[in-house]
RNA sequence: GGGCCGGUAGCUCAGUGGUAGAGCAUCUGACUUUUAAUCAGAGGGUCGCGGGUUCGACCCCCGCCCGGCUCACCA
């Protein structure tokens, strides 16, 4: 018989004892005087005269050790990934409540009433004088030394892993400030927050393959939005002058530990401002934010400081001479010569070959942050010309840690101009390039009413709390990630031959 | 999708072509300031799944499932 069916069966029969003693298996309301953290951060500095007159607590919390010794004990409770330690003395807690303390279990929810003081080898303790029980555990806690590593398991139990791994918890309260910061620097500079579709007929803003839906009753399908971006300019034609929008993105393509199918974006849209502008804007942005949620602009990513501090700017083709590695090195004509270019890239337009070139030859050194702008039309097709260089557009990409986290251009409002990158977009997708932009007539015309100057940019909020938390995986800053599903537990099957 | 690596007790991991192991966790007992508490004893496994080879497979072979890394693609 599987363990797990008999721990099962093991803790049914606590709660039966629990129930017995006269509490409630689990719990209603507890009122606490403090948390956890409140207490560890008020009184860890506190000597043992200072915890005098003696200071009252009730605090809550699951149980993640316990030492029983006879007529005497310890536990430490747990609360937003923080442990204090309580002590419970046979002769200062009631019969029952000593019984309740011997027959707890570790990952039990509990809460405590009493005193602070330190014990001999000076931990700050609560000095328990009464017990309260609040939640039964029916599985087994990770083991308390190495934790939960399993991977997997972390991802899919991802409350196991906050339980058995306290950063983990901070790791998403950072991700959380990233958002704030980003969002009150953007509400002070007058930016409205707003909400479009995400269930959109025609998808678009970005070269994606859509996730497709249905809707059944006016039966159509619908594509959850790979970007936000057309219907944010919408709203800058009729007069929000700055939008952005905080949500998911979906795209249908690969996963690996910098892309997950839904991830969240920001997009901001400024009027009567362009590409320099933003580049201005974006540098303020994330110096702020490196600044609030790390505490500084240089932050520790695996072991290499990136600093914020300092934001590098080059043009797409000076990047390319600058990160060259190997024989051969090109020089600013070869980058515009098409002949030269397709010596060193198979893609199908000239555009395309020199995106292609610069991705290959500069990425993975973009570790350092750094601005690349001046980007080919054919990757371009929302982007305004550059005025004497009709081929290229005003648009750039933040990098950080090798990895893109943002993507900003003047926006192009010419409906003519739109019109024909739509056609151009067209053709790419009949040589077979299935994440080519689709005609959208709709957002043509929109443009026709006039859409004022503007500069738009999206900011990938997964990627930077990635950088700004040091995690090595996309998954990591994704409370859920998607995986395969697993298949049967078996665990309502067990739970209910186990039943009492 | 390709390549490489992994899946053994609840957790962390050993293991060998010949009856499946350790630590922690669990259960029983001792212990009134412990802290990876300690001490004594006990239970717990379809070795990811399905085939094959073999007298005999956790181990060798084939297929499949799940995950990680990496390449391709993408942000």
């Amino acid at each position: 018989m599987a363990l797990e069916h008999e721990l099962i069966r093991q803790r049914l029969h606590r709660v039966r004892e629990v129930q017995a003693l006269g509490f409630q298996p689990y719990g209603h309301r507890f009122d606490f005087t403090h948390t956890v953290p409140q207490l560890l951060a008020g009184y860890s500095p506190k000597s043992a005269e200072e915890l005098e007159p003696r200071v009252s607590v009730r605090i809550a919390g699951r149980v993640q050790t316990i030492r029983r010794m006879g007529k005497a004990g310890f536990a430490h409770l747990q609360q937003s990934g923080e442990r204090l330690q309580v002590y419970v003395k046979k002769d200062a807690v009631s019969e029952n409540d000593y019984a309740l303390y011997q027959a707890l279990d570790l990952g039990d929810i509990i809460g405590v009433e009493g005193y602070l003081f330190r014990t001999r080898t000076g931990e700050l303790t609560v000095h328990v004088e009464k017990l309260f029980f609040l939640a039964k555990t029916l599985l087994g806690m990770p083991e308390k030394w190495h934790g939960l590593e399993d991977i997997e398991t972390r991802y899919r139990q991802r409350y196991l892993d906050m339980i058995a791994n306290p950063e983990v918890q901070r790791v998403f309260a950072s991700r959380a400030r990233v958002i704030a910061s980003l969002r009150r620097q953007l509400d002070e500079r007058g930016f409205l927050e707003v909400e479009t579709p995400m269930m959109q007929p025609i998808y678009g803003g970005a070269a994606a393959r859509p996730f497709v839906t249905h809707h059944n009753t006016l039966d159509i399908d619908l594509y959850l939005r790979i970007a936000p971006e057309l219907y944010l300019k919408r709203l800058i034609v009729g007069g929000l002058e700055r939008v952005y929008e905080i949500n998911r993105n979906f795209r249908n393509e690969g996963v690996s530990s910098q892309h997950n199918p839904e991830f969240t974006m920001l997009e901001f849209y400024q009027a009567y401002t362009d590409y320099r502008g933003l580049m201005d804007l974006s540098v303020e942005l994330l110096q702020q934010t490196a600044g609030e949620v790390a505490g500084s602009t240089k932050v520790d990513y695996q072991g290499v400081i990136i600093d914020f501090g300092d934001i590098r700017r080059f043009t797409m083709r000076e990047a390319i001479l600058e990160f060259w590695n190997g024989p051969d090195k090109p020089s600013l004509d070869n980058l515009r010569d098409f002949e030269w270019l397709a010596r060193h890239s198979s893609a199908p337009s000239k555009g395309e070959k020199l995106a292609d070139i610069f991705e290959r030859t500069c990425e993975a050194h973009l570790v350092q942050p750094t601005i690349v702008f001046d980007y080919p039309v054919e990757t371009s097709p929302l982007s305004k010309n550059k005025p004497d260089e009709p081929e290229m557009v005003e648009r750039f990409e933040i990098y950080a840690a090798g990895m893109e986290i943002g993507n900003a251009y003047t926006e192009l409002n010419d409906p003519q101009e739109q019109r024909r990158r739509f056609e151009m977009q067209l053709a790419m997708a009949e040589r077979g390039n299935v994440e080519a932009h689709r005609m959208d007539e709709d957002y043509l015309r929109a443009l026709c009413y006039g859409m004022p100057p503007t500069g738009g940019e999206g900011i990938g909020i997964d990627r930077l709390a990635m950088v700004l938390t040091n995690s090595r995986s996309i998954r990591d800053v994704i409370l859920f990630p998607l995986l395969r599903p697993e298949g049967e537990l078996g665990i309502a099957r067990a739970m209910q031959s186990a039943e009492l």
